[in-house]
RNA sequence: GUGGGAUUAGCUCAGUUGGUUAGAGCACUAGUUUGUGGCACUGGGGGUCGCGAGUUCGAAUCUCGUAUCCCACCCCA
């Protein structure tokens, strides 16, 4: 038998529902804050990833499906969204056209890594970007807008918040990270040492319990915020909690990719295993540049859609459409014209075999109906049948060329 | 990539120190008077015990390899 790849998924049957319904009420959402869909490529060329996530991302650095195509073409099945985003962006020259533009997207994305629960090798997200916008407001609406996603899917979770400072202030802080952590090198655990040379930022959130008692006394991001960055992070702080949006400051959240500066921020659920990020996302004003775009502020988050599912509360399903079944063999054909026919407006269940009532009820209920029709000679003789509703147990009946 | 656990029917799982024809519940299917409810009862189908080797008179059971899933790490949504 042939299998689907390590770390592939088939989603089907209840799991297709769920995640439908969330693609459904993310994009109710997002429409709501004036976002627009985008479809980019699931294939890239590989540098757009290198440029824009970072070469010091374990994402880059291991884990992409990276190859070589039949026109000598480097390229890699995308790791994550925000970099398509972009690239569509300043391809389509919107950042030369000016203005606000906001997108959403949502589809697979892949990262070869070893699979555990709520680690796909592909995987969905559900993001959005926003370009345009220097305010702090836009951060704290999107941070507004995932919270009404999850509060809509019934989903709990923690909001976690940190300020990653800007080109002002981020240089010195980690020059003096650098040289606080290089102090102690021989103390810290080996991934520590490794990531002090690829991305020093990355100790501060070590699990490590004695590499956590060293760096307990590091200068923190946050106090070492130059004053605009300071005064976003402030800002953002009083909006969210003018608006009921409750948070905790973790100095040592640090997002994995690259291009993210000021604002970062993490959603995490404690339902779900360790895996537990279910959104974060965070401001990137220089990426657009980076990209070789016309500078633009820009903020944006993902969520992980399969990390969410599980997480969903999905709203109790009615009673819906038709069943409609035989009590004979000559009523077959009948009823499948009557099938045929009111299926061009409902959802309609039938069986194709003459069945007794009460197995008709079986399935009836089993299809989840609202009406339920039995054809037999009685219908044929008299033209008419009887609709019963299966919620108040009325009945009408009807003539079949009304039906 | 590193370390650990698991894999038996469509699903959830039993299966004795290695010993006849591998079981249960749910699901599926048929019947229990061909016209009013989800129930109940009685049958039935369904398994290369993940896959491949090895040990043995004999393997679901022991050993090795391998695939996948799960857990932790790394990292991330």
């Amino acid at each position: 038998m042939i299998q689907s790849l390590r770390g592939m998924n088939d989603i089907l049957s209840e799991d297709y529902k769920r995640f439908t319904y969330f693609i459904d009420v993310a994009t109710k959402v997002a429409t709501r804050y004036g976002f627009h869909f985008i479809e980019t490529p699931l294939l890239e060329e590989t540098a757009l990833f290198k440029r824009s996530v970072g070469e010091s991302s374990d994402i880059v650095g291991k884990e992409m499906y990276q190859f070589i195509d039949k026109g000598d073409n480097d390229v890699c099945l995308r790791p994550e969204g925000t970099a398509g985003v972009v690239r569509a962006f300043i391809q389509k020259k919107l950042d030369r056209a000016g203005g606000v533009h906001r997108f959403f997207y949502h589809g697979a994305m892949f990262r070869y890594e070893r699979p555990q629960k709520g680690r796909l090798r592909q995987f969905h997200q559900f993001g959005c970007e926003s370009f345009g916008v220097d305010s702090v407001y836009e951060d704290a609406s999107m941070i507004m807008m995932v919270s009404d996603i999850l509060n809509e899917l019934g989903i709990g979770y923690r909001l976690q918040l940190n300020s990653l400072g800007d080109n002002n202030c981020m240089p010195s802080y980690h020059e003096n990270l650098v040289s606080f952590v290089q102090s102690s090198k021989e103390a810290i655990c080996d991934d520590c040492v490794r990531r002090l040379a690829i991305n020093p930022i990355r100790v501060l959130d070590c699990k490590n319990d004695r590499c956590q008692f060293i760096y307990k006394d590091a200068p923190k991001l946050i106090d070492n915020l130059c004053k605009d960055c300071d005064s976003d992070f402030e800002k953002l702080k009083n909006i969210l909690d003018a608006n009921g949006i409750n948070y905790e400051v973790d100095t040592n959240l640090v997002r994995g990719l690259d291009y993210y500066s000021k604002t970062a921020f993490e959603f995490v659920s404690d339902n779900i295993g360790s895996q537990s990020a279910i959104a974060g996302g965070g401001r990137y004003d220089r990426l657009v540049e980076f990209l070789d775009g016309k500078a633009t502020p820009a903020v944006g988050f993902a969520m992980g859609i399969e990390r969410l599912m599980e997480l969903i509360v999905m709203p109790e399903v009615k009673r819906d459409g038709y069943y409609i079944g035989a009590m004979d063999d000559e009523a077959l054909e009948l009823t499948l014209s009557l099938v045929h026919k009111k299926r061009k407006t409902d959802r309609v269940a039938t069986d194709y075999k003459a069945k007794n009532f009460k197995n008709h009820m079986k399935n009836a209920d089993k299809a989840n109906a609202k009406y339920f029709c039995m054809i037999g000679s009685n219908e044929i003789k008299s033209g008419e049948i009887i609709i019963k509703d299966l919620e108040d147990k009325s009945e009408t009946t009807v003539k079949i060329e009304n039906f």
